[in-house]
DNA sequence: TGTACATCAGTGAACGCGCGTTCACTGATGTAC
DNA sequence: TGTACATCAGTGAACGCGCGTTCACTGATGTAC
């Protein structure tokens, strides 16, 4: 079956894929807040009015390019973890969390969007990016419940096991969440670490990315992540003897 | 002694102080990027050039505010944290905590300004700013010094014990930060500890503050935040039992 | 295969708005003798 | 205590720039008969 492309829609999806290209290289210079349609327009070497043919708004256009970057980010992610042995938990959890340092490392501008300040003025319509926003996120609930599964978790709440017990509430409200993404294996004390474990995860990469923590505390940037991560993957219960 | 003060003098930092305190409001409404003399020479009742009496330009404004905001975020969490027994660390670095995260949902807009996206164009004059920005996690450091010393501390580096040794440049670089801040009591692992758990906080913070997990994940912000410190307080060896 | 019509990309002008910063100036306040 | 001068707050106009969005339009491409 031909594609029954005609040159324009080919012409058209060419044009599309540019917008959103330079989109993204004005993000990674200006910001969101800085996020031109004239500018963009200039750069296709079009007068300005002629971007509405491609983009309803300035608005719409953002929602387009955070959809993308959620979704180039679990792909990054996904295919890091997915040569992983799948009976290595620790393993899979440590390898999403470097690929998500290496892509907020790599593309710091998109990384700022997805999960920086929010972009004043703007409201993203969460019907539309959650599904893609929560990837990561569910990808390593998921991780947690399958070694749920098979009994290498080891103590999912803290070396000292101060937690105290779980309210009943507040346990359904894990269960519930970890039925609604597809890890009904976890317990609930699972499904709370990997929302404290994927937090942590973020704040050692934002940190990072943002440059709070001063240029390069330990002299190599690696070492820190490196150690952060492990010690976040020991926090959330997968440990090396489990 | 008179403060030696005139009328004029007295209208001025009046005039500053009201500067500073409109120019909040903008961020709260527009965030920083769209941070105008212009408006608030506007809200002043004050032609727009006129502003340049009392602010050399817009950057120099928000390194004032950037300054001002790292330091009412350190009062308010020294202020909570003087409060608590001297011998309670693990109270005291939880108090720390909850304040870092009652003052961002105070001041959200503060809080993305300080530790959310850089401020595109804008470079933080790190001389200036550091001093102020880096109060929060110093105190941490000499919470964790002091706990060190009285043999509070449980195993900084999580349950599993799965951190390998730390290599002779880590623990040198690591021990030199400890003497720059005044906890040289602190072990390298006591400081590295000091400093994931500092960005996990910043992490919990930031998600809830930008609406990363959605709203409201357990139904009660202040359950998910209580049950994050608790395990954060763990990873770092500030066990209850300790 | 040819023609009539509909669709669509791109133009150019305009609306109404915002910004940071400079400059020459007026008039009030403060200081030194 | 009074006067001359210096300092400073605030004015108003201007420079040169940017933005999102609408509108009536031309001319090329695609479609139906």
């Amino acid at each position: 079956m031909a594609p029954m492309s005609t040159p324009r829609q080919r012409a058209r999806e060419r044009t599309e894929q540019e917008i959103r290209s330079l989109a993204w290289q004005h993000l990674e210079r200006d910001g969101a807040a800085a996020l031109s349609l004239r500018a963009i327009a200039r750069d296709l070497g079009v007068v300005s009015s002629a971007i509405y043919r491609y983009v309803p708004s300035r608005d719409e256009l953002l929602t387009v390019l955070i959809i993308e970057g959620y979704d180039d980010l679990a792909d990054a992610v996904e295919a890091a973890e997915g040569v992983v042995d799948r009976h290595d938990f620790r393993g899979r959890w440590l390898a999403v969390s470097h690929a998500v340092r290496a892509w907020a490392r790599r593309r710091s501008a998109a990384w700022s969007l997805l999960y920086g300040s929010p972009v004043p003025g703007y409201e993203a319509p969460g019907d539309r990016t959650t599904p893609a926003g929560t990837r990561v996120v569910v990808l390593l609930a998921r991780i947690m419940a399958e070694a749920v599964s098979a009994g290498a978790v080891d103590r999912p709440v803290g070396p000292g096991v101060t937690l105290r017990e779980l309210d009943d509430p507040v346990r359904t409200s894990l269960m519930s969440i970890a039925r609604e993404v597809g890890a009904d294996a976890a317990s609930p004390e699972a499904v709370l670490a990997t929302m404290v474990g994927w937090t942590s995860v973020l704040g050692a990469v934002s940190s990072e990315v943002f440059g709070q923590l001063g240029p390069d505390p330990l002299g190599d940037p690696d070492t820190l992540a490196d150690l952060t991560f492990t010690m976040i993957a020991d926090v959330v219960g997968l440990t090396v003897r489990a």
